[in-house]
DNA sequence: AGAAAGTCTTAACTTTCGCTTAACCTCGCA
DNA sequence: TGCGAGGTTAAGCGAAAGTTAAGACTTTCT
């Protein structure tokens, strides 16, 4: 079953419209953006399995994006794949140091195209996600609506709250220490005080439920089920 | 199967990615630290198999990096190799003198990296771990998660019982002597009193049970399994 | 616009529990 | 049988986390 989430980051509608449409015909749900700085938008949102990226892009090119994406820890996992123009050498190099996994050229042959994404998803398969990530604790979140259930039942959270609660789900089990939580959910030049990250685990467990957060005194949090 | 942990250290991101890509091409798992300093944090934590080191570096050289790698206990038995600009004679001398086990001179070309980097590991492969080490004794520790099993049961313990345990754990069978574990897991300025080690072994014990932890009395403890 | 509701952070206070210590116990050996 | 080394236990301390309310902004509603 291939439900894995491509994310298709180009400037180009031709192009999205395309791959898009390769992409979705082999049961692909399938993102897009239109440049850099919105691509790592979605990418933190909906966490893709896999991020195809045009190497050139007003606002915020490929490379960058890929660099900066390979410094999020939630999108630790993911693959990365550009799409060039030409085989240049040069790029191709630039791209790999950037932490590329492939290279895929330009003019787009849908069939290669397919075979090259499965062939990817195939190298790290070994897991199990959806977009509602759901868990035997009841609890289920939806990112493209910044929505959560609990036991079904319907509740909106506040941004940061939202945030924290995705960061310790994306990875159920894993202590995130308090040093990763503010640099994912607020940043690495936010300055904010010892107790703040406290209070919304608090919000947290008030909300959802004692028992799925757990504290790791002198380490962190993390999400239990 | 190439599952064996490689720590690159070197200040230029060019040849952290480049080298990174070609060795998890190959399935390796790479870390990566821009100086020595950084380096050596890395290597403690995550005990690597083996250690790329750049010679020239800002904060701490590679030289320097491995004198002191060389003095750390869990890392007795890592292969350390230094990369260098040239293959000028000085410095592979003195390289040799503080404990490398080989040199590769730059420009790095990929496969020549990389059969060298397997060559090495083929030397001195005569054991198994893992990220999550396990044992016959039915305990196994997963470091990124801050978690223990013991016998399939998931258990959490504190900061201080979770780094004793991986420090013994690293090397089953090793007697670790009681100063070189107050260095390890509590620093070597931290002063604490003589029952304290103790207390923390007899925790462990009271958790994971009595016969993975022995007493070499005069000496230190050992996890055997 | 102004009121009302919601969000985020802080500060002050309380509570918890991991860490350490101290006092005492046990064992093996000279 | 006394000494050294480790084992055991419970008590206390203190750092880290929990709690709560209040204040500064924002957003939403009317």
């Amino acid at each position: 079953m291939d439900n894995s989430k491509i994310l298709l980051v180009d400037d180009e509608q031709d192009i999205l419209d395309l791959i898009r449409y390769n992409l979705e015909k082999e049961d692909f749900t399938v993102f897009t953006a239109s440049n850099g700085r919105e691509g790592i938008e979605i990418a933190k949102k909906e966490l893709p399995d896999l991020i195809l990226l045009d190497v050139m892009m007003p606002e915020m090119d490929g490379m960058e994006a890929c660099t900066e994406i390979r410094t999020i820890p939630e999108l630790s996992g993911v693959i990365i794949a550009f799409l060039t123009a030409r085989s240049e050498d040069y790029s191709q190099i630039a791209g790999f140091d950037a932490g590329a996994d492939d290279y895929i050229t330009k003019p787009i042959k849908p069939r290669v195209l397919v075979s090259r994404v499965k062939a990817l998803l195939r190298r790290t398969s070994g897991k199990e996600e959806t977009n509602s990530s759901a868990n035997s604790s009841g609890i289920v979140i939806d990112k493209d609506r910044y929505i959560v259930f609990k036991e079904g039942v319907e509740l909106t959270l506040p941004k940061k709250e939202f945030e924290l609660l995705s960061l310790l789900m994306s990875q159920p089990g894993r202590v995130f220490t308090r040093e990763i939580i503010l640099s994912s959910v607020w940043g690495n030049d936010v300055i904010v005080g010892d107790r703040t990250i406290d209070v919304h685990i608090r919000k947290l467990r008030e909300k959802l439920g004692d028992a799925n957060f757990k504290t790791v005194k002198g380490v962190g949090y993390k999400f239990d089920d």
